[in-house]
DNA sequence: CGCGCAATATTAGTTATACAAAACGACGGC
DNA sequence: GCCGTCGTTTTGTATAACTAATATTGCGCG
């Protein structure tokens, strides 16, 4: 079992040739405790990082289960085929983000679903890799449905000129090109990233990322139920109109409009 | 500059007699870089917590502000007494968290703010160390007054017997302690919480720790205003009354009354 | 026989050191 | 003067030894 990093989104679930190299085999192999999870691979910038989404996934899909024991470190390092240092250091942040808990003699034990900081854009992302469970994007979805149309609100009332112009390039860039694009995703998000930053608020701004995967997961649904469902600019356009407007009213309403529309699926 | 584990919440900022031992002095001395800040002391469970508390609590307060770059790795750590791998786990840490972000021959830079994961309860905690900022506060008392409703709403829906159980015995608790003491602003979080795990939404639960901070200063910044100026408990018992009901309208009104009055400041 | 206390073993925590990789800047060839 | 290369600096990774914490075990005492 190895894990490399540098390797930017690609292939996501094929158990292809497996590179074994290692002067002759000394490897003990099929080790990572009895967790039969067979796909290794790991994307991240780094080694940690690579060990970190590897373990991070690993736990988020439920493939290791709140309450279980990783390996120790030294044996699982070795499996992983990285140093201890590497894979104490992804550890650790599984520990920041509320995943794992670690101490001595015990081992490190994964933590109960209640623990894990599913607002960490991080954890979002492993928990969107593998089939994410339907009960959680529903309650990402009810998140944003409850958060947004507030946003909004607020936007309206505090938006400046920078605010205005963010919003305005998103939108242009939603009739340019359509949901079934990347670009057009993107713009999507742009929007609702720079509405919450209309609000000039912090904390909402730190709910950004999940706001942006609630809303990038919606329309990556609906598009793959089947064809264009409706053209989502005109929602938008009525958003962006009641905030430059600076009518928090009817900024909420509409948005209020949209998430519920979206929410037909 | 020496850091240590084990001390529970104790002195804040006495700049008192640090020990200096090592045996005759060959410590550099007032390293950390240019830094000003003097407050070295650290709490948290381990050394590399005790580290990331002290940069965290440095970095959130501003005492490093974003953009700035760290010193070395190896200066900063045994500026700080510790080992470089402790220190290393530590910025892992702050970069699981977004505060911080390293990349080799750079060094380690203090991400923007909007960066920073606000929800995160560690950096939530570091925020309420030193006197928070006013404008902080508010915006996490508005993200309260918006998910709060909603939250007591989605409560009144989806509870069940124990969701009502631990509701009732947290209201006991706030009837039988004031605010003025510990044991009553547990049971006034208690209450919160048992509110938010009634929803049954996990991304809602992971807002539990901002609600709570939230719910926690206010009332904190009520009592140092002045005297108790208002029982808090019928606010929270109609509420209750209306989650117990299945009521949601009712109890979604109720929590906007409490909130809007806990907003008189 | 049972209870508590201490030795033990196991696991994470910490330290130290060495080397590898990355990236910016400067130097030199063209 | 421009472009490529080399070098230096800083983080990244590897290794190995030792320390501290703690559940378990088993021994001894009551």
């Amino acid at each position: 079992m190895r894990i490399e990093a540098e390797d930017e989104g690609n292939d996501v679930n094929t158990d292809s040739a497996l590179e074994e190299e290692d002067i002759v085999g000394a490897e003990p192999a099929g080790a990572l405790g009895d967790h039969a999870g067979s796909s290794r691979k790991g994307s991240g910038r780094r080694l940690r990082g690579a060990v970190a989404h590897y373990l991070g996934t690993a736990i988020v899909s439920g493939r290791i289960a709140p309450g279980e024991l990783l390996t120790g470190e030294v044996a699982n390092a070795e499996a992983l085929d990285v140093s201890r240092s590497a894979y104490r250091e992804a550890v650790q942040v599984l520990t920041a983000k509320g995943l794992v808990e670690s101490r001595p003699k015990i081992g490190t034990r994964v933590l109960p679903r209640r623990r894990w900081n599913f607002l960490d854009p991080m954890v979002l992302a492993w928990a969107f890799e593998g089939e994410p469970n339907i009960a959680f994007v529903r309650g990402l979805f009810e998140l944003r449905s409850v958060v947004e149309p507030a946003v909004a609100r607020l936007a309206a009332e505090r938006r400046d000129k920078d605010d205005i112009k963010a919003l305005k390039t998103a939108l242009a860039g939603m009739r340019r090109h359509t949901l079934a694009t990347e670009a057009g995703r993107a713009a999507d998000r742009d929007f609702h990233d720079a509405l919450i930053f209309a609000t000039h608020n912090e904390t909402f701004v730190a709910l950004s990322a999940s706001i942006g995967a609630a809303v990038n997961w919606t329309t990556q649904f609906k598009q793959r139920q089947r064809a264009l469902p409706r053209d989502p600019v005109p929602d938008h356009a009525r958003v962006f109109d009641a905030v430059v407007a600076g009518d928090a009213r009817a900024a909420e309403d509409a948005m209020n409009a949209l998430v519920t529309l979206a929410l037909e699926d």
